[in-house]
DNA sequence: CTGTCGGTCCACCGAACGGTGGAGGCGTGA
DNA sequence: TCACGCCTCCACCGTTCGGTGGACCGACAG
């Protein structure tokens, strides 16, 4: 039987869920959970297999608490299930340790055998998603740049040449060098103007 | 007599303005408005002269306000009339085809000399809000890049080097660094980089 | 305690870039 | 008709950047 606990922030698609699997003779909905905190909280008390995590809510939203969820309980397979597939939402969603991702057009059908998939340790991907993974994997060191290089890359954003941008950060221009050079092959790039462009692509910059 | 119209979503500012022309003999309050749509209304309905013009309103503010009304009633001058001189305020109202632009700090004094200057067609700004002006003015062209200019860009941004945007537009290396002069001119930068960011900032490439 | 990762630093080299000051052609609108 | 904006192109020069292949240190996890 896989325990599993339902985190939305709409009460609509909680009882939708809910009825959903109802009709599952190996699934049972343990619980429900408004916000990421509370889904949380439901989740490690009533010992989830596998928990459905809508991605925009208020208070704590899906990414951080599927974050948190995974520090706490590594056992718990956390499924993201919501309405949007673009990357700003699959990429931190997956980084963050989800198992699965799919979107709220999903069959009923499709959504039981994704938590099975999900409680047996398996990945189910929408389709669409699936897409934006590949871009990412195509880029070898995908894309999770370290705070220094963000630092880094928004000074050159904002014009500085290497050696003022050393100076900012109290550092020696070869360091600045070196990051530099991560940073174009974390992004897949070869300059510092195209690595500023994929900063903005992928929200990294403002 | 110039007929002046104020548009203010505060009540008591509106109240300490008519007071303030009450002292005028050329100058009378011929109407008030909450918002900018509102406003907009009555100063044509009114045959204003001035609209004393706040921005930051609720429902329609004073920038698209201004823009409706210089539309509508080109004869119509707009004086804004507000608390805030950020770049980002400023720069939009002067746009939007504003005369004036004066904080809400200024003295009874200043603020009537500025009606009659506005009313005579002539600019009074807030020396913090000259500044701002300066800083933009001093970009000729400003931020309007040429189509041809726009397609380098998108090319740097893209990693071209200059010869293989060269390639890209069957032009010669000349050429593009001659655009890309150009384009740091109008975009106030110094490289390419930086370039690329402003370009992003302003929407000018995806 | 031994990898691994992030951050710092070094030297060298060729290639690319940015700055400057031009110039000519072409179309549009005053 | 003439000025203006846009696009194209040229030469020269110093500076900066990108590429490569290292190196050391501290922190942290296995």
């Amino acid at each position: 039987m896989i325990r599993l606990v339902v985190v939305d922030d709409h009460p609509i698609v909680r009882g939708g869920l809910r009825d959903t699997f109802a009709n599952a003779e190996d699934i049972v909905v343990v619980g429900e959970a408004g916000d990421g905190a509370e889904g949380i909280e439901r989740a490690e008390l009533l010992a989830a297999d596998v928990v459905l995590m809508d991605l925009r809510m208020p208070g704590m939203d899906g990414v951080a608490a599927t974050a948190a969820l995974r520090e706490r309980c590594p056992s718990v397979r956390v499924l993201i299930l919501t309405t949007f597939d673009s990357e700003s939402d699959v990429l931190p969603a997956i980084e963050a340790g989800a198992i699965g991702y799919l979107l709220k057009d999903a069959l009923p059908d499709e959504l039981m055998r994704a938590v099975r998939a999900a409680a047996r340790g398996e990945s189910v991907l929408a389709p669409s998603v699936t897409q934006h993974l590949m871009g990412q994997v195509r880029r070898p060191g995908a894309g999770t740049l370290t705070d220094r290089e963000k630092e880094v890359l928004q000074l050159v954003a904002n014009g500085s040449s290497n050696r003022e941008a050393a100076a900012a950060l109290f550092i020696g221009e070869a360091s600045i060098k070196t990051h530099l050079q991560h940073i174009y092959d974390k992004l897949g790039v070869r300059d510092r103007a195209s690595a500023v462009a994929e900063g903005y692509r992928r929200r990294l910059l403002t």
